[in-house]
DNA sequence: CTGGGATTTCAGAAAATACTGAAAATTCAG
DNA sequence: CTGAATTTTCAGTATTTTCTGAAATCCCAG
């Protein structure tokens, strides 16, 4: 491996948290070096930038493509199959939570919900299915936002964090101006934001 | 292993989703059976549960604990350890949030700010300093927002979620608000909705 | 078609990780 | 203190994952 400075860091330490990551060094070093590369490269100059062997390469880059973190490109005139990763890092981001979601997630909703339906036999498995309840709930919530979420454009999306907590003064307004339109009467869903309100009760805890 | 069937399901699952989830077979099984347990339990109630060694059970406990999953209690009149899950799904995913940044997110983060110190000496590390300044850029505005977000209560964020991209809305009504009072005026960096909704700063929760 | 460049597959070597049993260390009741 | 109960450490083994080179396959210009 022979790069210029910065580049070989950003690949090294892409390539050691791979696995944190869960994915392999190859193919950390493989993505970091198409994320910093000028232009698209193909197989063959990844391999010898990084001293792997063709054949990793190769499934490196499968992997990576099973992620979509990485697009298929030729060149004009050039047999060879040339990559390069996405540039926006919004749009990388939104695919590596979705991909994450996707393996990380989905089947342990789906266990929990095949398991929510099961008649439990034991007392310990009333108190099991009671628990698997909660973290249903919870994992639901959590991936219907991101549903949500994703639909947002980037734009949105970055003043919504960049207000940070303070979303929640907007949360505090809104209800004050229900509150001053419908005085001492409980929330018939009004029309400024309708839907908002606490969904019907939730007997956990 | 003699488990009641959903317990069982449960804890299987975890098992084969350790992998994917950075841990291994034997700490997510652990998880599983202490998160659904009706009650706290000892390693050697772990290892004849699960059919781990003792020394294994051991280990998996240290790491769980390096994780802040499990909370070791005593019972009184035993000398023995006894483990337990926390069990507010919100308070989990606060401490699962919290440690994954630690040691997948914070390094990354670091080692960019380093390389955006340094002086690039050639073009292509001109051009990949500029890459990564782009995902320092998104990383730290993630990284600040999960700040802002880990200071909320779980009852806020939760109303907050539930709403999904209606927040969106929300941010659009404040900004008409502020169109019409300062009509053709640029806004003075401030708290986006200054004067409109402030509660007395609330020091921690 | 065909031939050669390019990519993928795959069996086995190499490396990393998980797991165990035995021994060491710790803890605490008496 | 002592020693039995309990937990931790660790060297060695088993298992899993990664990586390679060689062979097979694919693909397209001619």
């Amino acid at each position: 491996m022979n790069l210029p400075p910065l580049t070989q860091k950003f690949v090294l330490h892409f390539g050691e948290m791979g696995s944190r990551w869960g994915i392999n060094r190859t193919v950390g070093q493989i993505y970091a070096m198409l994320y910093v590369a000028p232009r698209p490269l193909n197989a063959d100059e990844l391999g010898e930038a990084l001293g792997f062997s063709r054949s990793n390469v190769s499934m490196g880059l499968k992997e990576l493509q099973s992620w979509a973190l990485v697009r298929l490109i030729h060149q004009p005139g050039d047999r060879r199959e040339y990559f390069q990763a996405p540039d926006d890092v919004w749009a990388i981001f939104r695919t590596l939570a979705a991909e994450r979601r996707k393996r990380e997630i989905d089947p342990t909703l789906s266990m929990l919900r095949d398991a929510l339906m099961e008649q439990p036999s034991v007392p310990d498995d009333i108190h099991a299915q009671e628990r698997m309840r909660q973290m249903h709930a919870f994992i639901e919530m959590m991936t219907d936002w991101l549903d949500d979420v994703q639909k947002m454009d980037s734009e949105t999306l970055a003043s919504l964090m960049k207000m940070g907590a303070q979303v929640q003064k907007l949360l505090e307004m809104k209800d004050r101006v229900k509150q001053a339109f419908v005085p001492a009467t409980r929330m018939p869903a009004g029309p400024a934001i309708a839907g908002v309100a606490k969904p019907p009760e939730d007997p956990g805890h």
